[in-house]
DNA sequence: CTAACAAGTTAGATTAAACTAACAAAATAT
DNA sequence: ATATTTTGTTAGTTTAATCTAACTTGTTAG
């Protein structure tokens, strides 16, 4: 049996590996705001389980079955977002806090009968896909930078493949996941794209850069 | 704040003060299946925080804060087994189980919603009165077994005002609370009534114990 | 290249909620 | 009325999940 805390824990390592493969000790303990020895010891134990791969002072990364049990607490999440935003009247920024509660409910028929009723959506109300009943993400919903036209807003949901430098430079930009950005001209020359997002005013992201930024298009 | 664990031992002791207004320690370790000394622990631990009155070797009661803490849990329990049949589609023995973990969700506007889109319901699938958002339970839909009339088909809610003579009585006769009766005869001179129930035959209960029994007419 | 800083780890303490073993009080049955 | 059984309590242990303090390893800036 895995607990609520180990949900949490799954959940947050899925979505910081979600961007780069792997995560640290570091940014799990600042996402849960919990000490650092405490998530040690906690990575320690889901590798005891086989949810982690797990080397002292190595980057973490989920195993095959962690990443599957992740995935399917983040269904059960946006399960319930979509269900209280389309079925219980709920706007979109209410539902995250209760679905954060409702998402370590044990009890299958319940989300198949929540899925039933909604249709079978394949994304939430923010547009985040929705991971089918064995664990799998659909990631078709995220589309390279580099694909995009001049006028598009996105959100920067991935970065696929990446390295320390890549991740060090889009840091040095103050670009993160989940960041706005709109596309305001793409030079013909060398592909290289000029954006705003944020406090940034015309940042220009060449090729090799955008080619790994996974973005879903703002609907 | 109150946690899931202590929610549920002020649920049981709810339930079980709530045909004798007392339970003891005993009761409430075999109802939620725990050893007495964790729960002779825990009720000393409520008791510190103000929702049970303890005092050792005697019977445990709810304080008023303890009552109505138990009411609101209770109601968010109905009201999910509610919401669960009217709106998802369950079968009305499909739901405890789901609404055994809900009820512990903390979002009143959750709730609140439910409440709302079911045009706030008196009463759960089995019956039972939903306390309103104040923790009053209304009773209204609680009959004195000595108003009923022959033929009618009715469940032992609760026992108001009771005695452990009562209850002894009561219980030689395997009279609980849940108990289904059915009315055979009531006899003109003393009131006096025969019943059906479980394997019981033809039992007859004098005017002084139907006086007692508060009952709920079977839909 | 080394000093300083950041990140990771180990050790040990704390709290909540459970347990068993042993003892005390109350209820029951002969 | 006393012995037996049931119920309640106390004391001490265990496990999960957290913490702080102290130490180690790895990274970064002069």
């Amino acid at each position: 049996m895995i607990s609520q805390t180990e949900e949490n824990y799954l959940k947050a390592l899925y979505n910081l590996t979600y961007l780069k493969g792997e995560a640290s000790v570091n940014e799990i303990s600042k996402r849960l705001e919990i000490k650092m020895p405490t998530v040690n010891s906690m990575m320690k134990k889901l590798s005891e389980k086989g949810f982690v791969h797990y080397e002292s002072y190595k980057p973490l990364k989920l195993t095959e079955e962690g990443k599957k049990e992740a995935a399917l607490i983040i269904r059960k999440h946006r399960l319930t977002e979509m269900y209280l935003v389309e079925k219980m009247g709920f706007a979109w920024d209410e539902v995250h806090q209760i679905a954060e509660q409702i998402e370590h409910i044990h009890s299958p028929e319940f989300f198949t009968k929540m899925d039933q009723l909604l249709g079978y959506p394949t994304v939430d109300p923010h547009g985040s896909p929705i991971p089918d009943h064995n664990g799998v993400m659909r990631s078709e919903s995220y589309i390279f930078l580099d694909t995009c036209k001049t006028g598009d807003a996105v959100t920067l949901m991935a970065v696929q493949p990446s390295s320390k430098e890549l991740l060090q430079y889009l840091s040095a930009k103050d670009l993160e996941l989940g960041t706005t950005l709109t596309i305001l001209s793409i030079e013909p020359f060398d592909n290289s794209i000029t954006v705003n997002y944020g406090n940034r005013i015309s940042e220009v992201l060449s090729s090799k850069v955008t080619a790994t930024l996974l973005v879903r298009p703002i609907s």
